[in-house]
DNA sequence: CGTATCTTGTGAATGATTTCACAAGCTCGG
DNA sequence: CCGAGCTTGTGAAATCATTCACAAGATACG
């Protein structure tokens, strides 16, 4: 299979976001020119980023909405639901324990850890926030599929390390360092300091 | 002047950052093959991103921490000081006020919205919460510099609007969705369904 | 049925970014 | 002062991503 650059994933998410907009506004087609405009893309990136995968669409109509929204949760792996935990119970943790957005998603928080052992035990709904030392032991337990990473900068490696050696192929890092995983092994990082400096850049190159 | 890539000025603020780590150890020095290790890109990349702004380095002995330390804080507009507002103080809004790393990095929030009656008024490490009515009064005689947007998805585009009129320049949106604002006005977003939808694409596609 | 009008899918062209490769500069040890 | 051993800065080449442009299929309607 050919290689998919992570800039098309990241328009096929969008995509998909536009499209159930659509569904929900009941449209029953749309077309590439019109998801684009959305999406500040041009139409012919949407047809190359379809045309990576397939055909959706049918000349002269376009796209049948839903139809192509069930091609790209297929394509992202979406139609399925994902295990996800959480390591950091701090507020960054707890503001992203409480976007119950993801479960509609798919993406399904299991556990959260914490090695502080005020945190350990607090309820949080329905959950048990579980001390550090059992993470490794659950992760693997659990199958964990992802595991966000919401802990202080220099803890973030170790415990990197041990997600990785416990299984988990995937990590969200929300910690601002530059993590070293195997290769095999599925990094994305949220840097909020970067995107601040990236806005400095910005006004300061006026 | 020539124009500067996103992903140059990314890895620029990554290359600050290990100069910071580098310079908190004592190093003097650094080659482009060091800050290329740390960063995980290659040399000549770090060497082609310094050279868009000038020639910092020395042949044979590589950059000098301090000075190359200097010259992307003035590149990247981190010699001032910022004047952030901050709307939206739900969770996410409160993770991101207490992480307090931003103010050492000269972002500093300076005020607080939001448009619950419930939170307005409440006290935060000296800041109050302000209604949502001042914020565009606010905004102006403060003069802020750059927003963060953390409301709820469905609010976020009205607020960008009232922000945008009230002269600021750069906004940061951890709203899941895609903003519309004036071409002058620098947008970043933080979408964590989106990078969340990334890790199930590359999960999946094994 | 025919023609005017859509829209897709995709090679080819263009543009952007990254990597290569090497001359030129600096340091150090003898 | 010389040669060995680094490392930078940068054109040229290679790779990667986006846009163009158009044939071909679908529809609508008289």
């Amino acid at each position: 299979m050919k290689k998919i650059s992570e800039s098309a994933v990241r328009r096929l998410s969008l995509y998909l976001r536009f499209l159930q907009e659509a569904d929900a506004a009941g449209t029953d087609t749309i077309s590439s020119g019109e998801l684009a405009r959305r999406g500040g893309a041009t139409s012919a990136q949407v047809r190359k980023d379809l045309s990576l995968f397939g055909s959706f669409g049918k000349r002269g109509t376009g796209y049948s909405v839903k139809e192509l929204l069930r091609e790209i949760r297929t394509i992202l792996g979406l139609n399925r639901s994902w295990k996800v935990a959480l390591v950091g119970a701090g507020k960054l943790g707890s503001a992203l324990f409480s976007y119950r957005d993801f479960e509609a998603r798919g993406f399904r928080i299991c556990a959260v850890f914490d090695a502080d052992p005020e945190k350990v035990g607090a309820s949080w709904g329905g959950l048990t926030v579980r001390a550090d030392e059992e993470m490794d032991r659950v992760l693997r337990e659990e199958e964990i599929d992802i595991a966000i990473v919401a802990v202080p900068a220099d803890a973030a490696q170790g415990v990197v390390d041990r997600v990785v050696r416990a299984g988990v192929r995937s990590i969200l890092n929300f910690a601002p360092v530059r993590l070293r995983v195997p290769n095999q092994v599925i990094l994305r990082n949220v840097d909020v300091t970067l995107e601040l400096e990236g806005l400095s850049f910005g006004l300061n190159a006026r």
